[in-house]
DNA sequence: GGACTCAACTTTACACTGTATAGTTGGTTA
DNA sequence: TAACCAACTATACAGTGTAAAGTTGAGTCC
């Protein structure tokens, strides 16, 4: 196993993580392929040896920050059990990560593709189902960016028991809606939060009841 | 004026029309200074004749998308009274802009930049005010991406007069985090609304209360 | 051990991008 | 008429993603 000659070795793992480091200390506009492939010391054409193309290296790198991010909410809401506690938790570790992550969490959410406005795939006319994911993208990726959907709907199946399915989900799909425009909102420069207030605390002071 | 040879007439106008017509048919991957200036029927060049950049025409065009929602935010709400009915036509408004314009509105929420996290311009540590934008960004796009907000916050200081402007700064910037996350994660392709429902219902049924 | 295979790489080439620099045009003003 | 100058064009260049073809070297079969 010759690790600095003509075959790398893990190739893949290590264009994954140049691209984060990349992207954490340069920023998105420097994330080329070139860059990525010359930072690991490697021809601009090895990654299509491990990629189809470019976008198929972002998604990758993309389900890995979906994976780190609901590891993260699982880990910090590990001693919690009340489920309204947990909603928070997971709330405040969303945005955490995204602000932390800002360049990556920009990333994640664009690997998705679909523009579509209405759920086309459901097409009997009585369905009230909230679809979640298109099925046209990489099970890699599809699988990995709902995770964090995914443990907000528990807790708040958690928190209300007697409620239908449908009122817990559309409650999820809201946190989900309020933690990504929130995150996103500040990633992208439109507001700040108070330097002497937590994630959490502002979490719990504009979540509030917004609409009726 | 010869409105067909050297000089244009409206060569601005025309820039950004067009950009916003390849937008929309194209997407935003299509969308190049030396399409858009073909497509216009000019030199490669000659957009920088009023642009300094592709960054500035980009802004350009998000602050043009920026008027538009907020003059359809209040066109749709005018026959309305209760501020609660203002906030509901409101966000309803916002997410039905997002949803018919997608690649405008992703290119809108991209052009303000900054991804620093917390509020630095205010350095004074008793600050709980949450800031608004960043001073670094072009005066025409600073003005016009705030709109939005303060037509919300308007109705958010309306619906309560009694809560001090920090609470209605709150729920005002908590109601734009859930609308600006619904759109979003409609548009990137994360979930659905289904077919039979309308956005305002659908915004009301997932936007109650998330956290607390 | 020598020939074969094949995934993992490199080399070369191409169309396309944003933009710097320099030149051209033609309407406005002195 | 001459000079000016904003608005354009022409040319050039470095950087991008990726297609196509060639090279390497570890593993497999006789």
């Amino acid at each position: 196993m010759s690790n600095k000659n003509y075959h790398h070795g893990d190739l893949k793992e290590a264009l994954i993580s140049s691209a984060r480091k990349i992207l954490r200390e340069q920023g998105a506009d420097a994330l080329s392929l070139r860059a990525i492939a010359s930072d690991v010391g490697v021809s601009h054409m090895a990654p299509y040896a491990h990629f189809k193309n470019k976008k198929a290296l972002f998604q990758s790198i993309a389900a890995g920050g979906f994976r780190e991010l609901s590891d993260k909410m699982l880990l910090d809401s590990q001693a919690l059990s009340k489920a309204q506690d947990l909603i928070l938790a997971y709330g405040a570790t969303y945005v955490e990560f995204a602000l932390d992550n800002p360049q990556l969490y920009r990333l994640m959410l664009g690997q998705v593709e679909n523009t579509g406005r209405r759920n086309q795939s459901a097409s009997h006319q009585e369905d009230l189902e909230i679809s979640l994911m298109n099925p046209v993208v990489s099970s890699e990726l599809e699988l990995s960016s709902t995770r964090p959907f995914r443990l907000l709907h528990d807790a708040f199946a958690k928190a209300n028991k007697q409620e239908d399915a449908m009122q817990v989900k559309a409650q999820a799909v809201g946190a989900w809606a309020m933690v990504h425009g929130m995150a996103a909102l500040i990633i992208e420069g439109h507001f700040t939060i108070p330097d002497t207030m937590s994630v959490k605390a502002f979490l719990a002071m504009t979540a509030v009841q917004s609409f009726r």
